[in-house]
Order: C-alpha cells, then structure tokens, then sequence
RNA sequence: GCGCGGUUAGCUCAGUUGGUAGAGCGCGUCAUUGACGUUGACGAUGUCGGGGGUUCGAAUCCCUCACCGCGCACCA
C-alpha cells in the first residue's frame, strides 16, 4: 500500500496541476527536446512544421490564443510521438497599428497625444511596452503547457525580418507588383492614417437622403457638405430624358456660396433608375466619382481636410466638423429655396473605422500599393491543384469567392509603430530602395501596413531564402489560426508564399472559430464577460482547460466556453490520477511477462482498435472526436468497468488470472498516458514520471 | 444585393461514407467512504426549424420556405 511517506505518497491526494505544471515543463524545457533536431534519431526523422500565429504583443494572452495554442500544441506533440522532427515555431508580432491604438488610449488616458510627440520617442516607448508585453506573453504560452522551440522564437521587428521585409517591397517594385499611386484611400481622422479596406467595416445605417435644385437639374445626396467643389453633372449617355444635355455642355447655376457654372459629362457607370438619374461628383471624397473623374479627365479639390474639417471652399462654413455643418448646410439650401425634398428612410452603407468606429473619410492620397489580381490568380491556381486544404472545407469557397474580387491593397501606413518602407521621392518620383539613390532624394517616413510583413512570416520564421531551417521546415505542414484572419493574414501568406518561392507556405489551413463566452456571446470588454485563460488554468488546470477547449469543438465554429465544462475535466484529470493509483498499488511487483488470459486479450486488442481509431481520427484533424473518444474510454471502460472487475480477480486467489490482469492494466495504463499526452500533457506526464516500468519522458515516448 | 454557415434533450454542442438519435452540464431515484475534493447504477425530457423530393431506409443527399449568425459589397 500506498503511503504518505513513499516516493508516490502525492497519489493519496488529489491531483493539483498548481504544484506540478510548472515543475514539469521546466523538465520538458531543460530536456531540449522542444528543439527537434534534440531528438533522438533527430537525422533520420520526417519535418512536420507548424508556424505559431505571432500573438499581438500588446496586452494579455486571451481565450482564442488559448484555443490556438491548445489546438497546435496537441498537434507538435501527436506528431512528435508518431516520430516526426515537430517543430513549433513561436513568435511575436508588433502588430503596427493595432498595438498603435492601444498605445494611443493608454497617451490619452495619461492625458498625453501622440501629435506633436517626436516620431522617434514615441516609437522607443511603443518598443519598450511592446517588449514588456512579448516578455509576458512568453510565460503565458509556456503556462498552456506550449512544447514550441523557444530558441527558434522571432518577433516580426527582428533586425533580419525588417530587412527581408523590406527586400520584398523592393523586388515587388521592380517586378510591377507594387506601384505608386495617388488614389482614394480609407482614411480615419481619429487615427490620422490610411487603412486597407479589410480594415473597414460596412455598416448599412439610416442616412437621409437629399435631393436639391442644380441649375436644370435634380440630384441626389447623402453628404450635402461634400458639394461645395461638384461643378460637374453626371447622367448616363443613354438616359432619353436628358438627351437635349451634350457631354461637355456648361451651364450657370446658384449654388451652396454663390453662382458657379457647372459642366455636363454623360457616363455609363451612372444608373438612370437611381433618383433622377442625375448625380453632381465629389472625386477627392468618394472612389466612385474619384473614378468618373479620371475617366474624363477632370480636375479634383480637397474639400474636407485630414481631420475632418471644411477647408476654405466651404467659405462661411470653413473649419467646421463635417457633422455639424451638414444641417446648417442643408438649412442654407433651404433658404434658397434648392431643397427639392428629403427621404429620411434611406439606406445607407458607411464605412467604419474597425478599430475606432469613425465614420471613414475617403481622400485622395499618394500611397504604395500592391497589384492584387496576379498574386491572387496564383493563389486560385494553388487550392485548385489541391496544394491547400483548408478545414473545414467550405471556408475555401469563402477564400475564393474574396481571392476572385480583391482589390489593390494599400500598403501605406501613416504611423510610427512599424517597419519603415524604403522608398525614396524626388520631383515626384518615387523608387524603392534601401539606401538613398542620391542627393534630393526624400525618404518615405509611412509604415508597412503590419500584415504585409505578417504575410511572409512562414518565410521568416524558416530563414527564407538561405537559413538552415528552410530547406528542411519550408513548405510548412499546418497553419492552425482563427477563421477570422483568413483574408487578414492565411491568403496573403498564401500570395507571398507563392510569389517568393512558387510554393505554398503550408498544404493544410485549419481554421478555428471564437472563443465566446457561456452563452455564445462574443467576448468584450465593454460587456465585461472577457474570460482570462490564465485564470482558469490556475483554478482547474491547464490539462482541464485545454480538453474544455477541444472536446466537441469543430473547427469552424465558435466555441462556448462554459466554466463547468472545464471543471468537468478537472475532475477527469483527478479520475487519471486515481486509476494511476489504484494501478499502482494493486500490480506492485508485477511480472510484466505474464502471459495475458484470453479474456485479457480481448481486452487489450478492443483497446488497440481504441488507438487506432483516435489516430485516425488525428491526422484527419479531427481532433475534437479524439478527445472524446479517449475520454470515453478512460471514464467508462477503464475505470468503471475493468478497474472494478480486476477487483473481484484480485479478490479471488487465482494467482494466473490475477497476474495476467495485473500485466493487463500496466499495458493499459501505459497506453493511456501515451495517448492523452498530447490532450493533457502534464497530468500525463506527472503519472508517467512515478511508474516503476517506464523510461524517460512521455513526450518523446512512440505513439502506440 | 452577392456569398458562407447554423437551426438536434432545459443549456452548450457532437453526430466522420444515409441504416430505427448522442455527450457534457443540469434534473430525478437508489447505492456507496470506495482507487476518486465523491463515485456508481438506473431514469426522464427530442415528430433532429417547416414543407416537398430521392431511397427499402434521411438529422445525414436534393429542392424550397422561415428564422438566427457571419462575411463581402464604389448605387450618388
């Protein structure tokens, strides 16, 4: 028996992941063997390589990165048992303007602002937060029991990826993909920079909709006070009622601060069953008109300034919020008697900041741009040939149906939190280049929009294009992130991969879905319903949290995560530990060799078909079964059913049939920790480190 | 407007190639101090969103409708 005072006296208590989680993956860390080419037979093993998605290194590791780290981590250690050289690549991202936005709350919770504060200071206290955040962030990933090659670990400013980064930007100038251009752009006045239109959102609210008298005509807005500049009249060619107007027939007409003339351009973009069918064009402040105007080559003003405010063609109303100087524009039109009528109960799509909610105000601005059509052909080409799988398999149609409509991106970032974009202008040139090309030249003092470096990070992270580990690790095999970055990150990675190396940075894409709170709903923290992993991994257990995480949890799909789910597997991490016990104490000084009865046979074959179905069940990536299935047969078969039988074995004084179960639950016992390893890494481990029978650690012990 | 999901037990969700419905939590009854910060046995609750079709057989495949969620979208 069992007692206080013996090496394996802690089986007396319950099991308590606070006292041996720590302890244990020092063991596992100090082992090297987080560093596959530390493994035994490291030469002669097959790479199996996942990236880590590089957390935002700008505040506390949330429930998805549980979720990811949850989801990698089983598959590293699957793999690794199976025999692989698994290697786990962690990082850290700057993440440029979303660590940018959170630093701007924190200036302006201090009272401070980042206009007017030197781009140089600002960028080494941004560092400084962001390195004290990495630093955190580590511990936490290692707390959810990551068997990641930490000496591998890359943070997206190290100095090699800034330059590789660069160097791309450059060679995608030199082969066309990247050009110079001076066009409508999503521009937050809040945050003072441009964003790419996946960092928009649309919403469809109720904005009135104006129609006023223009000289002869009709037209309709939305944005009265964008209109102090329209001096052109747009109808379609074809539209008979307008037919007596020829394209580039003037007129005179009073307008918003006086007479103005205005002329007539006929373009088919124009939709004759729209309103009147007749529209004035704002091309500084909306991509629409911006793009009629090029066509006829019309000339284009700023109306709206940088932050919002009227500029001095808005005469009296110079210098207001566009906000408030629609109704006492709209109320001068009145007056002068040119508002035909209003339609409060229009619909309307606006654009939104996605970090701040304003209202996005389209201006023309010289910005680099990447040529998306080529790269996203490229990527098509890739998923059709098979090359990517993506899990679960409908997200490759929403994958496609965006790759077949994307637009040009907008690299350009007007902050100072990210990697500089070498590029150089001079009398209205601009070339890209790292050094200077000469005297005059202006260096580009924008940022890279964070994902265009965040796109190469399989490259990065594998030495691209010479460094040890991209012979050996690139391609990757899996890339394991959140079902809602796929066109932030998984198709550009996708895009760069293909352009830089002609293949695809990983053949499989598995795509996990929220983590949201018990009832289903998101997570906020204006809501205040924010779980913190770590918490729950101090209360339950890491083991418990990462098997609440992926038990029944399809990819996909968004998880609920309920607290008494996870204390449900707490207390399975304690019935293992029990089984361990009872084991323990009723097979000591057993004989290994016994043969086995054939009842015994049975069972142990029946527990073999077990195996061999949760294995499948992992490499089809269906690691949510798997869970379940073992969890199954641990509580149900193995603890309520054989344990209790042995009992009434070990009970009767059949020394043959009590021999053979003793060598029976060993070799079950064994198996079971070797297969929930990768579930439950450090319960498992724990047991494993106190039989009498085993060697070395069960991370590195062959999958059965 | 286009696209993608979802709708299964009170709640949160599984159901891998079509073969008479499952898990966890919760609930009810009984037992047990046992290897178990309990656990075990038994149990109740579902016309698997509505309708139609294919099939010997449909939660599962097809069509259609409804509702919920999400993504994309330059009609002023």
């Amino acid at each position: 028996m069992l007692s206080e005072n013996d090496e394996n006296g802690k089986f007396l208590k319950p099991y308590d992941p606070a006292a041996t989680e720590g302890r244990i993956y020092k063991v596992w860390e100090d082992s090297g063997y987080f560093n596959p080419d530390n493994l035994p037979n490291a030469d002669s093993r097959k790479p199996f390589t996942i990236v880590m998605p590089p957390p935002n290194a700008n505040g506390n590791l949330h429930a998805g990165h549980a979720l990811f780290v949850t989801l990698q981590d089983l598959m590293i250690r699957f793999k690794r048992m199976q025999g692989y050289k698994a290697l786990w690549i962690p990082g850290a991202d700057h993440a440029g303007f979303e660590t940018q936005v959170v630093y701007e709350k924190k200036l302006e919770k201090e009272g401070r602002s980042r206009f007017g504060m030197d781009p140089k200071e600002l960028y080494a206290e941004i560092l400084e937060f962001t390195l004290a955040n990495k630093s955190i962030m580590e511990g936490q990933v290692k707390a959810l029991g990551a068997s990641c090659d930490w000496s591998r670990e890359k943070f997206t400013l190290d100095p090699d990826v800034v330059t590789r980064v660069q160097q791309t930007f450059i060679k995608m100038f030199v082969d066309g993909l990247i050009y110079r251009g001076k066009r409508t752009v999503n521009w937050c006045p809040k945050h003072q920079t441009s964003l790419s239109d996946i960092e928009t959102e649309s919403v469809e609210e109720n904005t009135p909709f104006y129609t006023f008298k223009y000289g002869p005509f009709d037209i309709g807005t939305v944005r009265p006070e964008t209109k102090f500049g329209d001096k052109h009249v747009v109808m379609h060619p074809d539209d008979m009622r307008y037919a007596q107007y020829k394209h580039g027939d003037t007129f005179d007409l009073e307008w918003i601060n006086g007479p103005i003339t205005a002329t007539v351009i006929k373009d088919s973009s124009v939709d004759p069953e729209f309103g009147t069918g007749v529209m004035t064009i704002t091309p500084w402040h909306s991509q629409v008109d911006f793009e009629i105007a090029k066509r006829h080559n019309l000339d284009m003003e700023q109306i709206i300034d940088w932050r919002g405010k009227l500029l001095p063609i808005a005469g009296e109303f110079e210098g207001m919020k566009i906000t408030e100087a629609r109704a006492k524009i709209i109320e001068k039109l009145a007056s002068k008697g040119l508002l035909v009528s209003i339609d409060e109960k229009y619909q309307n799509v606006v654009k939104r900041c996605y970090k701040c909610s304003t209202m996005i105000e389209p201006q023309v601005k010289d910005q680099w741009f990447v040529k998306m059509a080529p790269l996203a052909q490229k990527a098509i080409e890739a998923v059709n040939a098979g090359e990517v799988k993506f899990i679960p398999d409908h997200e490759e149609k929403i994958f496609r149906h965006w790759m077949e409509n994307t637009l040009d991106w907008n690299i350009s970032r007007q902050i100072v939190w990210g990697i500089p974009i070498p590029a150089w202008f001079k009398d209205g040139d601009a070339i890209a280049s790292l050094e200077s090309p000469g005297e005059g030249w202006v260096q580009d003092i924008d940022t890279f929009d964070t994902w265009f470096s965040s796109g190469q990070w399989p490259l990065m992270t594998t030495g691209y294009p010479d460094g040890k580990d991209f012979e050996t690790h690139y391609p990757t095999d899996v890339m394991e992130t959140g079902r809602d970055i796929i066109f932030f990150w998984v198709a550009r990675m996708i895009c760069f991969g293909l352009y830089l190396t002609g293949k695809a940075p990983f053949h499989t894409v598995y795509l996990h879905g929220l983590v949201n709170d018990a009832h289903n709903k998101k997570m906020s923290k204006s809501k205040g319903n924010v779980i913190n992993p770590l918490e729950l991994t101090e209360k339950y257990g890491t083991d418990a949290l990462r098997m609440a995480l992926v038990v029944g949890n399809t990819p996909g799909t968004d998880l609920a995560l309920r607290e008494d789910k996870i204390k449900g597997y707490k207390n399975f991490a304690n019935k293992l530990w029990n089984i361990a016990r009872f084991i323990l104490e009723s097979t000591e000084g057993y004989d290994p060799s016994a043969a086995l009865s054939e009842n015994d046979q049975v069972i142990r074959s029946e527990f073999d078909t077990i195996i061999a179905d949760v294995t499948k069940d992992m490499e089809a990536y269906r690691i949510y079964l798997a869970a379940e299935k073992i969890y199954h047969y641990v509580w149900d078969r193995l603890a309520s059913e054989l344990l209790e039988d042995s009992k009434q074995i070990f009970a009767a004084s059949d020394e043959v049939a009590s021999a053979s179960r003793k060598a029976l639950l060993r070799s079950l016992l064994n198996d079971v920790l070797k297969v929930l390893h990768p579930f439950m890494p450090f319960v498992t481990e724990e047991i494993w480190q106190s039989l009498s029978d085993t060697q070395g650690l069960l991370m590195i012990q062959e999958w059965p």
